[in-house]
RNA sequence: GCUACAAGCCAGGCUAUCGCAUCUUAUUAAUUUAAGAGGAGGAAAGUCCGGACAGCACAGAGCAAUGCACCGGUGAAUAGCCGGCCUCCGUCUCGCUUUAAGCGAGACGGUGAGAGAGAGUGCCACAGAAAAUAACUACCUCAGCAAUGAGGAAAAGAUGAAAACGUAGGGUAAGAGCCUACGGCCUUUGAUGGUAACAUCAUCGGCGGGUAAACCUUGCAUGCUGAAAUGCCACAUAUAGUAUCGUUUGAGGGCGGCUCGUCCGAGAUACAGGGUAGGCAGCUUGAUUCCCGCAGGUAACUGCGGGAACAGAUAAAUGAUAGCCCACGACAGAAUCCGGCUUACCGGCUUGUAGCUUUU
């Protein structure tokens, strides 16, 4: 039995080109905090990859750059497995991105709460796909 | 015990749950699974200096450019560090003259981009007659009844950050280092001491300011680029097209920039278009850091012996949540690696120095 939290190096976005792509053609949407970039493939083995980024224009030092994508990426983790099941049923791929726009350094919870109701939102546009 | 200053060290802790990258050992068809180990800083920052390392270059000359600028040491090296010299400032002590105050000597602390203003050019606010080869007032001579004019003259005057060596005497129409004595400063030469900067003494010549963090002059030094360096492997391809120039009548390129010179030399440039951007090495143990002992040195630092410690990501790990404790947590996140400098910063500990207080 695997384990369920994970998030290994092949569930993130690694490849420059593949972010590219899904910056250049991939659906987005926003939601408070957040700016969401997605795009549905079918040529891969990993289900869903995953990425996070905060505008260095924003937060200017590197320390809360660093606070901001831990946090991202700890409520992702603990979220993201009824998207990441969803997605193995119907044998579809997902890139997702996840941008940071807000101004002051935020709580986890709030955090939590946004990244909950994003996947959500992905779950049922999961849903409408073939 | 408290306060101030200086130097050094530390930079919340523990537990639970979930998680991340690296390495090791097992295990597996398989980075599959399991266990273990260690996993940001004193500034990791600014990128201001200096190196290591790598690639290219490694005939040369001139010019330009940049950097540095008292001396010695240290070190791989520096604009760092240590020690010294000098300038200026402050405090204290002593001596002399003495109303105040001034002068000299010494000690301590600080300060200085500390070569050259006697090569040239420029600049010096305000005030002031005048800010550099100075005549406004006052002074002297001459002309004139006078007003005033011509000339001499830097001794006196308000200003200013700075005013044309100081005092005394001679000298003169009045004056002036114009002359003399003493003193001050700069410079030449010599002697002595010191590795040297420099100091002391003698001596020649001189005394019309400051500014080189203004240009500049002098001396010395200096290849460029910077881990997105660079090497290898894999994958992919287009030795295609158009235009211009060119193959000994030499396109173009290298030699840090320019000029010359020199070497290579058959392709070069532009337009439009296509492919790749994955992995490994570099990559972390090194001029390393800390502790102890011995030795050398005023010190920075060095040598020898012993011990301990040291992350390595690559869309980029080192985290999240909860609870408890306390001094209630500042500045802040490695990206090739070191040595410095600078800047940011809540608090704690240790040592030393000074002052105050308490007790014996």
């Amino acid at each position: 039995m695997a384990k369920l939290f994970t998030l290994k190096k092949t569930e993130r976005l690694k490849s420059r080109k593949q972010t590219e792509q899904l910056f250049r053609e991939g659906k987005r949407f926003t939601l408070t905090p957040f700016r969401i970039y997605y795009l549905f493939n079918n040529d891969k083995n990993i289900v869903l990859q995953f990425g996070a980024g905060v505008s260095s224009k924003i937060f200017k030092k590197a320390v809360d750059r660093n606070r901001v994508k831990r946090l991202i990426r700890e409520a992702y983790r603990l979220q993201k497995i009824s998207l990441q099941e969803k997605l193995a049923e119907k044998n579809i791929q997902l890139n997702l991105f996840f941008i940071y726009t807000g101004n002051e350094l935020p709580v986890y919870k709030e955090v939590f709460d946004k990244t909950g109701k994003v996947l959500e939102k992905l779950l049922l546009i999961a849903g409408e796909q073939k």
